[in-house]
DNA sequence: AAGATAATAGCATTTTTATGCGATTAGGTT
DNA sequence: AACCTAATCGCATAAAAATGCTATTATCTT
């Protein structure tokens, strides 16, 4: 048996869940609530939370805020968003505070039982959309105007991400410490910057 | 009409999707081969592929290895890995180097063509439990023996991932250089590092 | 042959970072 | 009351980074 909490503000939504969810013989709903103040006043008396199914767009505290504080209370507790938000910001940062599952909320009842599957299956249900979001995260996007790194300067790139000195670059390519500098020159006109920080942050955006 | 091609060296594997695909009314199968090098040996005749459905553990050159090769010639057609590995390693490579989607072997016929369709919808079919993998990628990795930062120095690791000087995160802040020095000794200490660098990079990889 | 680019290296200078040491104020804990 | 932490600020100094300028060699393109 699968213990399910829900946090609804839509409360036709919220009582159709409900039912559905109960229905389903391996489901119970032990806890459903419109806010997330209302589940902080509530959950303690919970003796078990399996799976929480909570919106973002709520009254009060909204979905995101809440969920590390859900999630600090309750680690083992599985939280899957329930949204009509499909915006790449609030798709990453529910991920980052705790989120396990994104699902938009045209999604059908049946798929959402599917989800709840594939959660204890210890698998992540996302609606394809919002896959492709992350998807196309990791994507690396072309800047147009920028200039191409040459071989040598993406492995200055990669030393000084791994947060070595221009000194260890030196050592780590066998190479002099006037010649990194030289380098890092170069990769500073290509990349449009003037210091370390932003090719880092490039680097890990996908931008090099 | 979707146009469809397969990689794929499992011969009965290739053949019952050739089959299935093909008794689709809505899909042509219009190239179907064993390797990245065949692909590469007939694509050209083909006029349009939209959807390129292939394998990782192939004869010769490797799927991952052919995806950037594959998406530079062909930057419109979408593509699909299909495969037995599960492991982080091989799905974020086959993400970065431009596959749109990563099912595991044991999806379904029925599913598989599900998954064509949400990609044609703009979405990212992917199994969940390869949606685990990537959604975890996103969790914040508490490391043990690390002390948290307060508020204010979450506040100046985000202007430092902005790449901005300590005189620049003064200015955001509205307090003195000297104070932004402070803080930043304190971030070192409790994420036992000794430069921006270092900083920036926890930060990205949600060490922090 | 001339021109472009990549990789190497050196020197000088200014700016920024990293670090040592000390100090005050406000808020919370024991 | 004594103690702790977060946040603030100052001064000083050594190390590292950023930048300006020059130069050689090799390779590739036109």
């Amino acid at each position: 048996m699968t213990n399910i909490a829900l946090i609804e503000d839509d409360i036709e939504l919220k009582e159709l869940l409900e039912k559905y969810l109960n229905f389903q013989e391996q489901f119970k709903v032990v806890l459903s609530v419109i806010s997330a103040e209302d589940f902080f006043a509530k959950f303690m008396e919970i003796e078990q939370i399996d799976i929480l199914i909570m919106d973002i767009g709520l009254p009060g505290m909204n979905g995101i805020e809440a969920l590390p504080k859900i999630k600090q209370k309750l680690p083992n507790t599985e939280v899957v968003m329930l949204t009509v938000h499909d915006d790449s910001e609030k798709v990453f940062q529910s991920l980052k505070n705790g989120a396990s599952g994104y699902l938009l909320k045209n999604t059908s009842l049946e798929t959402i039982k599917e989800s709840i599957e594939q959660i204890l299956a210890g698998g992540s249900p996302m609606s394809p959309n919002i896959a492709r979001k992350i998807v196309d995260h990791f994507h690396p996007k072309p800047i147009e105007g920028q200039k191409e790194l040459s071989i040598r300067e993406k492995e200055i790139v990669l030393a000084l991400v791994d947060g070595l000195s221009y000194k260890l670059v030196a050592d780590r390519l066998k190479i002099s410490i006037d010649t990194v500098r030289q380098h890092i020159r170069s990769i500073y006109r290509k990349l449009n910057v003037n210091c370390k920080a932003e090719v880092i942050s490039k680097s890990y955006k996908g931008e090099i």
